[in-house]
DNA sequence: GTTGAGCGTT
């Protein structure tokens, strides 16, 4: 894909890998090959996307083959408008295999870390991040992931697909439901059917279970062979709960049907 | 057709 012609990493022998944050998702690998190789000399380009759309996720990872061309790089792309956005550059955080990646370069890789001995400990002053490039990521960065991180397999895609339809779309729905419900709800019946007569409370239980199926209007292939017996079903508890005294039968053809149909 | 915090592939 990104790759020139070959699959999977090429060489993270002594690459240095960028990450090229707040692309469009337009922008494909070849977009960003020219950018980055006119300032050194690039090992290969890589973005991520997504499995299911096939889609850029956004960002991509640019590997550069030394240091100082990658940093070069990173001080003349970063903020640069590419595609009418304006891109992020920093050198990778993580690797592909969670190794640690300092600057860009892996430092221990996971065979290694297995061999040593597993006392790693936090060095925050480790973390030599430029300041002109906190501002950028100051614009809006309340999210911690860090106990999410631990599926970070596949919670990525939807994290990122419910990111954008949870917080301003959930807000909307559960307003304009919340609304609807409310009126229609005093609209209808609500507080006085509650208190005036508890006794259709059992009747509307037996009723829930077949609104419920009716809220979803969902056609039943395989039932739909046999409607007539689901529908003598329903039929039965309904005049039940409406006359559980009275009989269905007991309504024969009386003399009032005359006077009441005409 | 849409989106927008973040860290990677056969």
């Amino acid at each position: 894909m990104s790759h020139f012609g070959r699959a999977g990493p090429p060489d993270i022998r002594d690459t240095y890998s960028l990450l090229v944050l707040n692309i469009t998702f337009r922008t494909t690998a070849d977009d960003l090959f020219p950018l980055f190789d006119k300032y050194g000399k690039v090992v290969d380009v890589f973005i991520p996307r997504d499995r299911r759309t096939g889609d850029s996720r956004g960002f991509a990872f640019v590997r550069y083959k030394y240091a100082d061309e990658a940093q070069k790089a990173v001080d003349k792309l970063d903020g640069r408008v590419v595609d009418g956005r304006e891109i992020m550059v920093q050198f990778a955080k993580y690797g592909p295999d969670a190794e640690r990646i300092h600057k860009g370069r892996i430092l221990e890789p996971a065979e290694k870390l297995k061999g040593r001995s597993r006392s790693r400990s936090p060095r925050p002053s480790s973390r030599h991040r430029d300041d002109y490039k906190d501002r950028r990521r100051n614009r809006s960065r309340s999210r911690d992931r860090s106990e999410h991180e631990r599926h970070r397999g596949r919670d990525r895609y939807r994290s990122r697909s419910r990111s954008r339809s949870r917080s301003p779309e959930y807000r909307k729905e559960r307003s304009r439901r919340g609304r609807y419900e409310d009126e229609k709800g005093r609209s209808r019946s609500r507080s006085p059917i509650r208190s005036a007569s508890p006794a259709r409370s059992p009747a509307r239980n037996s009723v829930s279970p077949r609104r419920s199926r009716s809220a979803s209007p969902r056609r039943t292939p395989s039932r739909s062979r046999s409607p007539a017996r689901r529908v003598e079903k329903d039929r039965s508890p309904t005049p039940k709960s409406v006359s559980p005294r009275g009989k269905p039968d007991s309504r024969s053809p009386s003399p009032q049907r005359s006077d009441a149909d005409e």
